[in-house]
DNA sequence: CAGAAACGAGAGCACCGCTCTTGTTTCTGT
DNA sequence: ACAGAAACAAGAGCGGTGCTCTCGTTTCTG
């Protein structure tokens, strides 16, 4: 880890500030340059530092790069968990508009960030394990929110062949993340609306809604709502 | 244009040869190393020549990705045609079903490519004119598919809302491009079913079901079979 | 057959991620 | 208190990138 505790010297006190500089100056630059263009030089030349130094702080790029994923996928799942907490527990479809709403309002806002975290990996880039946590955020949001539909009893929109049993053990890992009595076919509904919301975000941020769509607002509401009379919400 | 008609003269035709070997190096190594890595000089090594020789070619960079963009569209796009033309015509939903597989299918062989089309734009990179074209045939087929479920008669699955007249509007541009009439709530449908499309096709190949989904296969084709029931198909 | 156009190759510019060395500052054990 | 160790900032440098410019050669055209 970078900071051990808490500073107790002022090198300590010190490296973290400037850790936490190094990851703001970051952060401000993705607001302008997409994270494949991201140069430790720049950020370095930012913050008046010999570019050498930030490798005191961040072994490499993709370390930094790394921060900036857990930063942004926290940001996002606290603003759609926040979204979702607004709302009262049993009004589910209201819960499922707000929350897409919400990840929607963050990706407009900051689409360099969202085309990090959802977009095409980072050229030589892997993921490590300190990512995964946040990443799942905001898919559990919607499970907790399929789990409560199933408690509430809601009957799914269109009928569905049943799940196999294969089928089932595919998703048996997630079934268990969710901590409380789920059916299979809540939680394929739940990879759906994931899919979906993040297809159609990717869709429209990445410009292939360009000629086709006018309002761009107005599809997206058209597609949440229809998702949600799709899943008996 | 780069080619005017035919190779009248010896330079004409080794203009064309070499621009097609370049594309051809170009897309050899876009199988191993992703669109942001895509070097320019690489390539000219690749094929022995100077990296300044490559730029009588192609005017830079961006240039030839672009090339590349509407190769892969085009390729991907023939093969989900074809999966398509392959079903008789009045099995909707196995032609959907095709479909699906069928992008799925390009998009496994062809990982780059995929991110390179869905993914996250390339750096400093806006499509041209050039791509619109060719990128429209893959939702243009899902909805000739929907069109054709509309001649059919078919119901939609769960029941929806109507949409306003704005909603309506905002979709005209779509109905229009399908060239026989069909309700705006199947172009509607059409939207949900390419946005699941790509939205299932870039979690799992951007690494966001890694932990959690065991059997990619069978999660994309429970994915692709519920959405035909929603769809009626 | 001369002039023009297209060509390939090389050097060079400004940038990149990253490493190594050097000299300085800060902490720590005795 | 002070010496040794550790952390630090800065600069030079390596090999890579996209792209431009120049220069000598080849090919086409009037």
């Amino acid at each position: 880890m970078t900071s051990q505790s808490a500073p107790r010297t002022a090198r300590d006190f010190a490296r973290i500030e400037l850790t936490r500089a190094i990851l703001e100056a970051a952060r401000r630059h993705l607001a302008e340059v997409g994270p494949g263009e991201l140069s430790v030089r720049s950020i370095a030349r930012d913050l008046g530092m010999a570019s050498s130094a930030v490798y005191r702080y961040f072994p490499s790029r993709d370390h930094l790069i790394t921060a900036l994923l857990v930063q942004c996928y926290d940001e996002s799942a606290a603003l759609v968990e926040a979204a979702d907490a607004a709302v009262r527990p049993d009004r589910l479809r209201q819960r499922w508009i707000a929350m897409t709403l919400a990840l929607r309002a963050w990706a407009l806002d900051n689409q360099h960030e969202y085309a990090l975290l959802y977009g095409s990996p980072v050229p030589g880039y892997a993921a490590p394990q300190d990512t995964v946590g946040p990443a799942t955020r905001v898919p559990q949001a919607l499970l907790q929110l399929m789990a409560d539909a199933e408690e509430a009893g809601t009957v799914l929109g269109a009928p569905t062949a049943p799940l196999s049993r294969k089928e089932r053990a595919a998703l048996a890992p997630i079934s268990a993340s969710v901590g409380r009595p789920i059916s299979d076919e809540r939680v394929l509904r739940s990879l759906t609306g994931w899919a979906l919301l993040i297809g159609g975000l990717s869709l429209e941020l990445f410009g292939h809604l360009n000629r086709g769509v006018l309002d761009y607002d107005l599809n997206f509401r058209c597609l949440v709502e229809q998702a949600a009379d799709d899943f008996g919400l």
